[in-house]
DNA sequence: CAGCCCGGATCGCTCATTAAA
DNA sequence: CTTTAATGAGCGATCCGGGCT
């Protein structure tokens, strides 16, 4: 609990092996709790450190070892991603890789300029590892982080082949066929869905895993915004008048459907039930009445991506594999 | 644009300088850009160093600099705070950062452990500066930030004294006042605010500007959630039946109030005229009508934490100051 | 011969000093 | 004497080979 006291030039390991009354070598041993150190040596050193409040240098550390202990977060934003799904994603990212000590050096990549600068940082030995954050078809970041030496963990399976790669994804066609599912067991026989843009993964698997279970029940696609589903939910009450449940494949575009149920006089549920995906706790439960939605637990596919980049980092030799998280059904007052 | 041969161990400035035929210190010169190196030098080095696919080592740079051009930016969520604010700072503090080339190490401080963390990062000399968002009374992050040996930029008038602090904020008191004079002049007569949680500062400020207009208008608070908002907002048609103007301190808060108006039937603008406060680009535009909304530029205020942030590292002698950013009135449909 | 510990050498860069044009 | 270049000494850690008990 001491500090130094005056704030001086930071002490060094030398400082700590002298004042331990032992060797730098020692103390590094030390300090990296390996093992042929004796008790008193190691009492020494810890009081010592603790004594002048000592912290290693991590650029020296860095120099020798060509470790840095940090890791690149690498989001794609080359289309405007849902301000929700970022913020949640990145607290979960940067809870995991805090626990495991590990720095996290955010990439936001949006335009081409971002993605030569990510480059440069990935392969210029700032970080250790990256994990990599792009659900859209044809993205640059793709093709260029499977290129790179480094360990890299995607979220979600990137489009192209992912052979070789490691991936943490959820199921969304399970997800998908369990939100019809739902809807079916609970007597509806009219389901529509609202898809997202066709060529985000996560958006076409979840309604093709409905389409599987209702075969061919009534799309239309809502784009990314609360109000594009606004629209597409009032089409399909025009195309398809008594219809009685929805799937929306986001909460966000759920919202967006319950509005135009709201503008049309629909009861939900007692008319229409209407099950979102993702159970973001921004949108889920303040929607009137509570959105009943598929949950996929973002904190266990970020800590999944951390444990598995750690993994590699520790060169475990962990062979490329694709991790599938399973979704649950969360039920709350639109169904 | 050529690249390393084989991938093998990366070239170092010793490589260089003898590609170049030249001195490792001279090579370093011209990576310096410093002036005595002649143009022959130069062209040799910069010839070489583009063949040989070389960046320096940022580690042995820092080791002797003691320069990490890396700037913590550190966010409190003491209590939860809104995604959206969250995304669009961090999108906004991404893009600066990487315009000057400087890595961000981003730092989310929610448990006093995370504090302790992030204490740890700070003062363990693993960035340069800090860039810190915490606008909530009390919150410990600020006591410990301004206890700092580096330079540290606020965003955002933090609680306590700011004397020789540097702090970058928006005139929310200004900005409510606008917003309050844009209601009169629009002819509206019974104006109600919507406020929210009252340790927050711009919050605080943005009520107080708009009362100084009106003085002694009605107010509800509406906490931090849409929901909230609406609740507030339904409160207020009760103790004020004839309302003819709102004004919610977030454009947030202010989709709650619409909500509310929808349900309590009331037309907006020709009954009731709203105004909101951010001008959030994911809500304001979107809402039905399109809101009114006073406008504050996040990206400067962003932009500006960062050059001022710079300017401490590069130690122009700054003196603490108080950079006070303009807002402006956003008109659209609900006025 | 164990089990511990020590003193260099080293990582890749910058900077001050010294030497050459 | 000025301008440009080169040499050498670190920065603060890790790790290797060897010495001590």
């Amino acid at each position: 609990m001491s500090v130094p006291p005056h704030s001086g030039p930071r002490p060094t390991l030398e400082d700590v092996a002298a004042r331990a009354g032992v060797s730098r070598a020692t103390a590094s041993r030390v300090l990296n709790s390996s093992p042929r150190v004796s008790r008193a040596a190691h009492d020494a050193v810890t009081a010592a450190v603790a004594e002048l409040g000592y912290q290693p240098n991590r650029a020296a550390r860095t120099l020798v070892t060509r470790r840095t202990d940090a890791v690149a977060v690498v989001f794609s934003e080359s289309e405007p991603t849902d301000d929700h799904r970022l913020a949640w994603l990145i607290r979960a990212t940067a809870a995991a890789l805090a626990d495991a000590d590990v720095q996290m050096v955010l990439l936001l990549v949006r335009t081409s300029e971002d993605l030569a600068r990510a480059e440069r940082v990935l392969t210029g030995g700032h970080v250790d590892g990256a994990l990599v954050f792009a659900p859209r078809k044809g993205d640059r970041l793709v093709p260029m982080a499977r290129r790179l030496a480094l360990p890299v963990v995607f979220a979600g399976r990137p489009w192209g082949p992912t052979r070789g790669l490691h991936v943490v994804d959820h199921d969304h066609e399970g997800g998908g066929a369990l939100a019809a599912e739902h809807l079916v067991a609970s007597g509806r026989t009219r389901i529509v869905a609202v898809g997202g843009p066709r060529d985000v993964h996560p958006a076409a698997d979840r309604l093709a895993g409905a389409r599987d279970v209702l075969d061919a029940c009534p799309v239309e696609d809502g784009g990314s915004t609360r109000d594009g589903a606004r629209r597409a939910m009032a089409e399909l009450l025009r195309r398809v008048p008594d219809l009685d449940g929805v799937f929306a494949v986001s909460d966000h575009l759920a919202s967006g459907v319950l509005d135009a149920l709201r503008e049309a006089g629909r009861r939900v549920p007692e008319d229409v039930a209407v099950v979102g995906f993702d159970d973001d706790p921004t949108v889920a439960p303040h929607t009137v009445p509570p959105l009943t939605s598929v949950r996929q637990d973002v904190e266990a596919q970020v800590a999944g991506m951390v444990t598995q980049v750690l993994r590699l980092l520790r060169d475990d030799p962990v062979r490329p594999r694709r991790e599938i998280l399973p979704t649950t059904l969360v039920r709350r007052g639109t169904t």
